[in-house]
DNA sequence: AATGAATGAGCCTTCATTCAT
DNA sequence: AATGAATGAAGGCTCATTCAT
């Protein structure tokens, strides 16, 4: 028999694991209580404790549909570009878009880095993690075939400084704290600096270590 | 009037503060409790309050504290190397004591780019960004002086390099998850990898990077 | 309109109530919940409250099943036996089996004469305690006319003797509480001491004070 | 460090304790909510989490406040009296102001006994269970001393039989049904019969027995 | 200055009961 | 007739903070 959970539409469930997100993402995990979870998504406290276990349980699912976007709307295809900078283009503006509708997520991801959620790292390990390395790998793997990129360097080498810069630059669409630290570097003003500029110079650095 | 809590011996000032710093850094700043603390420092809750005003105060005077030891500890004195790449080996390894006597504030340091402590941004971003940037930035200089990098290069870009580097061995001390991530990209098993074996390949990737 | 629970064969709703009265005999009346006996039973919520108005509902008719059994198991007829002591003997040795089936009906039967339980009395009261009262009078008096007691003595007396000792024993053989007081007055230990030793102790404790 | 709790008056401690005995006895372990006990007491939530650990910790510190009182008003020492039955008419009487100052820790003395109740028997075998049966059978042999009892049966089966009768006249002192139980046996209306008439046929009951 | 007892709002969770399907 | 989803009050317990001593 279904979990009462699974019943509803799969609008409805996604509906509410979203919305349920951008509160865990405002709040923190103890920083959100229940009700304020209940009053976010129009569900009744008796209803949310049929849908889900408890309180974690209600965190473990809101992770698992995280990387189910990430992997689904990130890493689910390879870009299509001439060279690995005009896919790492493409990769870098695709962000945008999706932190216009998921920034919750990127916030959680960045709290699950965060020692006291150590308890939740068993929930996003073993999914997310592989997805960005064997991702990235790929990329470079394939960027190497076409000659764009010196193949005698160990792919492994390349994916992490490009997934660093990604996972940074993810991290300053919706931290200040990351967004004034690369501007501090930049010179730029927190205040008025767009993210076009941004991801230009993040190229342009990339260009420039690769090459 | 002086603070109540400045009367105190700057050493027993310290060992309040580094206590409760732990607290904060094992369970956030939701989960931690005024008791946990008074329990774990052996400061009756009265006096607690007589030293802060409450629960935010504690931690901004606990944020502070964490700037000052970085500040001296970490970003006090350029190191002597004759390349860049053995000051950073120096830089690198230099974390390892820092992380044995103040985990705790690398924690809270992470904990700091969450999206739910933006609240608290306020008191450590002025401070902590400048520092890395500008030691950064001018340790690169330095060396461009001394000829072991190529001038042509902006400093902020190579800056930026060495500071993402060495932000995200910091984290994977203390959290599983940055390990894990780490250790995924280069193959490492995450049960047996030692500091030292990350390292060297944070290094050679400096290295294979920026020469 | 016949009850909607009515309806169901006898078999089906001895099935259910004996089932219930396991659940409150387990955890008593405040300790269960609803939810708890409809999972026991395999009954869902929505049908319990169409065969019962409510939660109280349920529990008296589960104590009405409970004094049909004993009216019916325990005392529908009287022992056959050369003397008091031989009928006293089945009526004790009758008790294990009964025991065996219907545990959790003597359990209640306890819980009965809590006084938090007071609410409930008037649904056992009047036919229960005329049962027994009857009942051992009727015994004494059936002996007294085969001479085997005394006949000057009330029967009420006698009856009342018997009826106590009756009663402490069946608690005994539910509640640690009661079978600790019998063992320890008679020197047994708790944890080996058996049912049988018990009865020869009683019956002789019997003998002794009715000779 | 004394606990929080032992450091108000004796009588401020008994004053808690004997009121929250009373909302226990009336509503039973699982039936009295922590509110209600707070608004009995006059204590808030807060201060009786600081003087308890939680609800079970409360029941036993009840239950252990029950036995001091038994031990120290009911079986403090031996009546004087000619016979043993004139010492039990002192007994049986002496029950009545206990009664009116302790009912509800004859009502918890029942509840004990309860099936659902068997996790807190551990609180209160050791103590009270001994008690009785030491007292009573000290009781038997020193009126077998005095020739005022057959000195060839067993004191533990006098005794045994005593403490019965005293248990189920405090039973009925408290509990509609054990009294109506009682008055059915000997015909008595109980609406309006007195108590001094129940210890009179329990005496005679005794004599007719044991003489 | 220091203590820790006291407060009661708020936490997570379960409950008896109703009602649309 | 039967199901089980939904409700929200109430449960036990912890918390940040105050204040008399």
């Amino acid at each position: 028999m279904l979990k009462t959970f699974e019943k509803l539409s799969t609008a409805r469930q996604h509906e509410i694991i979203d919305t349920t997100a951008e509160v865990f993402a405002e709040n923190g995990y103890h920083g959100t209580s229940i009700p304020s979870i209940c009053e976010r998504t129009g569900i009744s406290v008796g209803a949310l404790y049929k849908y889900f276990k408890n309180k974690e349980d209600i965190y473990v699912s809101v992770l698992q549909r995280g990387i189910d976007i990430i992997e689904n709307d990130l890493y689910n295809e390879m870009p299509e570009g001439e060279t690995i900078y005009d896919a790492l283009n493409i990769i870098f503006n695709g962000l945008l878009p999706f932190y216009d509708n998921y920034r919750q997520y990127i916030i959680l991801y960045i709290d699950a880095g965060t020692f006291s959620m150590n308890q939740f790292s068993y929930a996003i390990t073993d999914r997310l993690e592989n997805l960005a390395s064997t991702y990235h790998i790929g990329l470079v793997d394939k960027y190497k075939a076409t000659g764009s990129i010196n193949p005698d360097i160990d792919s492994a080498y390349v994916a992490y400084f490009i997934d660093t810069y990604l996972t940074l630059f993810s991290y300053s669409l919706v931290s200040e704290y990351y967004r004034r630290r690369f501007d501090l570097f930049f010179g730029l003003d927190s205040s008025v600096a767009k993210n076009q500029e941004r991801i230009e110079i993040i190229l342009k650095s990339l260009r420039l270590l690769l090459e």
